[in-house]
DNA sequence: TCAAAAAGCGGT
DNA sequence: CCGCTTTTTGAA
């Protein structure tokens, strides 16, 4: 008789299903392999996660496995069991979870055809041939990078940002020839090591101590003070070690500059693993990092599944960023799937932060996670002076007041550079008529549209309705149309009104939206001219320029008055990293912050103390509150096409789920701030628990009611352990 | 998620 | 009662 395997499935069903495993497989099964199976009438890819098992179904009704698609496993059992544990903790659909864990190309039948990299490296004759052309600037470039890599492979060549055409333009030219074998990697981490200073120092020792055994850090420093140096020392002693590194990074912050650091100092056992790679190109890195080909893997979000043979140290860049929180579907959290990793492989994770989230910072409280503090900043770099500008009752120049343009025009004058940021893009939030008062809202959400001057456009930031800008008004045909409030865009024009000399750059979704474009603009900033910055938290992550001196924060505000509970966090995240841009070794910058509340407690703490202060206030507030991190909560959220329907669902959620008491607290359904989005109506429930077995079991319940109901036809609804946002 | 089966529905 | 669309159901 057959074996029985359990395979989870790619199917929104919230279990594994059980098959045969017939002799004429010509093989035993295992656990991870990928298999193809019959499922309802369609033929799927699924894996195997769990071997001999025991089910009640009646053997005539079990179907089975049609076909084995791997020779080996393509997840390792360890993997098998994160899988397992992440889709039972998050509470969404298993077989969702491992089809989200393999690399696109394995989620199909295909047969995973593994064919080598070509490798190149300099001709042996490459000195005698004549220089490129001196304008040539990316073929000398990237020649040097090769000469000091010694080969690389295209793919890997394309991760440092230069283009085929330039590798193309060197192979003609006779100065690059194909390496038969892969480089033996070189453990060269002597070449460009920076000095260390004490703190660093200390880091890096305490990483290295621990290598072998779990042990979590919290790396927590000030911008400038060289974070990346400790992990790039600390991943050199893990390869001394023969083993592997994963690093997590923003999306933002993977950058060719960011890859191009980590190759020169370890030539040829880097691989990335980003949104801008093809299905192919993703898993040729997820190939050489599972097969152990590579030793360091630089990713974001998704990477943090990746497969490693020996996984010897594990590191999660800018810990706090809201990226590593996949935000619809599996909810999972990156960043502490790579703190589990980390335990399975009994190796050592640094988080690292110079804004820490207060979930780490309360770990670190709780001695959960070991501190590591950076507090100088490498060089003799001073603090930035930080000022509140208190702009109650002050004439403003389109947002701008005359204080910041004062300083706006020494900054200039001195020949250092400005960065104005505002987190809101477009010209302006809010088009109303002067003669009735009617206000351009979207048809679709419950917000206003923003004008967008240059496009001549109403477009709403919630969704997709865009329309052209009324010259009159809709409503009374009055012409005097105003524009209330400042976006990015209206600030551009308004410096470039007050500086015409001066190159004013603006960096939002808006100017950066084409592939590339990003990268140029940065580059001609980086050239030093004096110029102004404009932006959105674009230019907060990220990228450093060097001389800016002056920084300009429009409108915080905001963040200090919301309804969610973690907004003053993440402003305070911002607002540090924003103003950690000001300034240099030699150059001390000023950072402005004009605000209507100048007395808010937070900002002040901010503003005067400094993040940590800051951030233990803030977590001193959820301390009293019982709020997360203190406790834990989940978010269970319904849209639909009316209002009463998602309440209506939720409602009966809440029926099957225990009422508050005293370690447990279940409020809802409430309707979103903006409760209609996209035309659809949202609202929640919130469920907060002392302790996560509690949540966990009524999220359960939750979940299983939830499937039940007969869901009226256009609801949707979903689970979030631990959200970033509450609605 | 996907596709077959069942249930509605207007038109004769 | 046909032919069409919409909704429901079930998957090992
Ligand atoms: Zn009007
Ligand atoms: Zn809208």
């Amino acid at each position: 008789m057959s074996k029985l395997v359990t395979v989870a499935v790619p199917c929104p069903l919230r279990r594994g299903f059980d098959y045969l495993w017939p002799e004429s497989l010509g093989r035993d099964a295992e656990i991870g392999l990928r298999v193809s199976i019959p499922f309802g009438r369609q033929q799927l890819v699924g894996v195997v996660i769990a071997l001999d098992v025991i089910c009640d179904i009646p053997s005539n009704k079990l179907k089975a496995v049609l076909k084995v698609l791997d020779e080996q496993p393509s997840l390792a059992a360890e993997l098998v069991q994160l899988g397992r544990w992440a889709a039972d903790y998050y509470h969404h659909p298993v077989g969702d979870c491992f089809a989200q864990m393999l690399p696109v190309v394995l989620r199909k039948a295909s047969p995973p055809k593994e064919k080598p990299a070509q490798y190149w490296q300099l001709s042996a004759n490459w000195e005698e041939l004549p220089q490129p052309a001196s304008r040539a600037h990316q073929q000398i470039s990237l020649l040097a990078v090769i000469r000091q890599a010694g080969q690389l492979s295209r793919r890997q060549i394309k991760d440092l940002g230069y283009s085929n055409a330039v590798l193309n333009a060197l192979i003609n030219g006779g100065y690059l020839q194909q390496a038969d074998t892969p480089a033996a990697p070189s453990i060269d981490a002597n070449n460009t090591e920076l000095a260390l200073n004490a703190e660093q120092q200390h880091a890096v020792s305490a990483v290295s101590n621990s290598l072998g055994q779990f042990a979590r850090y919290l790396l927590d420093g000030v911008t400038g003070s060289g974070k990346t140096e400790v992990y790039l020392r600390s991943i050199a002693e893990c390869l001394a070690r023969g083993e592997q590194v994963l690093t997590l990074i923003p999306e933002i912050g993977l950058t060719p500059q960011t890859l191009e650091r980590f190759e020169s100092r370890f030539p040829g056992q880097v691989r990335a693993l980003h949104s801008g790679l093809s299905d192919g190109e993703r898993y040729r890195s997820w190939q050489d990092i599972s097969s152990g080909r590579a030793r360091i893997l630089l990713g974001t979000r998704s990477a943090v599944f990746t497969p490693f043979q020996k996984l010897g140290l594990v590191i999660v860049d800018e810990e706090h960023d809201a990226s590593y929180k996949q935000q619809e579907g599996w909810r999972y959290s990156a960043r502490d799937i790579a703190v589990k990793r980390a335990a399975d492989h009994n190796c050592p994770v640094v988080l690292g932060s110079a804004t820490p989230s207060l979930d780490s910072l309360h770990n670190a409280a709780q001695d959960r996670y070991q501190l590591l503090e950076l507090r100088e900043r490498a060089g003799i770099a001073s603090k930035p002076d930080i000022r509140l500008l208190d702009i109650r009752q002050q004439n403003l120049d389109e947002g701008l007041s005359k204080t910041l343009l004062d300083a706006a025009h020494d900054t200039l004058q001195a020949g250092n550079q400005v960065l104005i940021f505002l987190n809101r893009r477009g010209f302006s939030p809010l088009l109303q008529c002067h003669g009735c008062g009617w206000v351009a809202n979207c048809h679709a959400c419950d917000a206003k549209m923003t004008a967008h001057f240059g496009r001549r456009e109403l477009r709403c930031h919630h969704c997709d309705a865009r329309e052209a800008l009324p010259n009159i008004c809709p409503q009374c045909h009055n012409s005097q149309l105003i524009f209330q409030g400042p976006g990015t865009e209206r600030l551009e024009l308004s410096l470039k009104r007050h500086f015409p000399e001066v190159d004013v750059i603006r960096i939002d979704r808006d100017t950066t939206s084409a592939k590339g474009s990003m990268q140029s603009l940065v580059d001609g900033i980086r050239d030093g001219r004096p110029s102004i910055l404009v932006g959105t938290q674009m230019l907060a992550k990220g990228h450093h320029f060097p001389d800016v001196t002056l920084v300009g924060i429009i409108d915080i505000d905001g963040g200090l008055f919301s309804a969610d509970f973690r907004a003053p966090e993440r402003s305070g995240q911002l607002l540090v990293q924003v103003a950690g841009r000001a300034g240099r070794a030699d150059k001390p910058g000023r950072v402005y912050i004009q605000t209507h509340c100048p007395d808010h407690p937070a900002l002040l703490a901010l503003v005067s103390e400094g993040y940590q202060p800051f951030a233990q206030q803030l977590l001193a507030e959820r301390q009293l509150l019982s709020l997360p991190p203190v406790s834990f909560s989940a978010v269970i959220r319904a849209d639909a096409s009316s209002l009463r329907c998602a309440e209506d669902f939720l409602a009966a959620i809440r029926s099957e789920l225990a009422p508050s008491d005293n370690t447990w607290s279940i409020v809802g359904p409430l309707p979103a701030p903006m409760t209609r989005k996209a035309g659809r109506f949202r609202a929640a429930l919130i469920l907060q628990a002392e302790r996560r077995p509690t949540l966990h079991r009524q999220l359960a319940i939750a979940c299983h009611t939830g499937d039940q109901l007969s869901k009226h036809k256009s609801l949707r609804w979903s689970v979030d352990v631990d959200p970033i946002d509450l609605f």
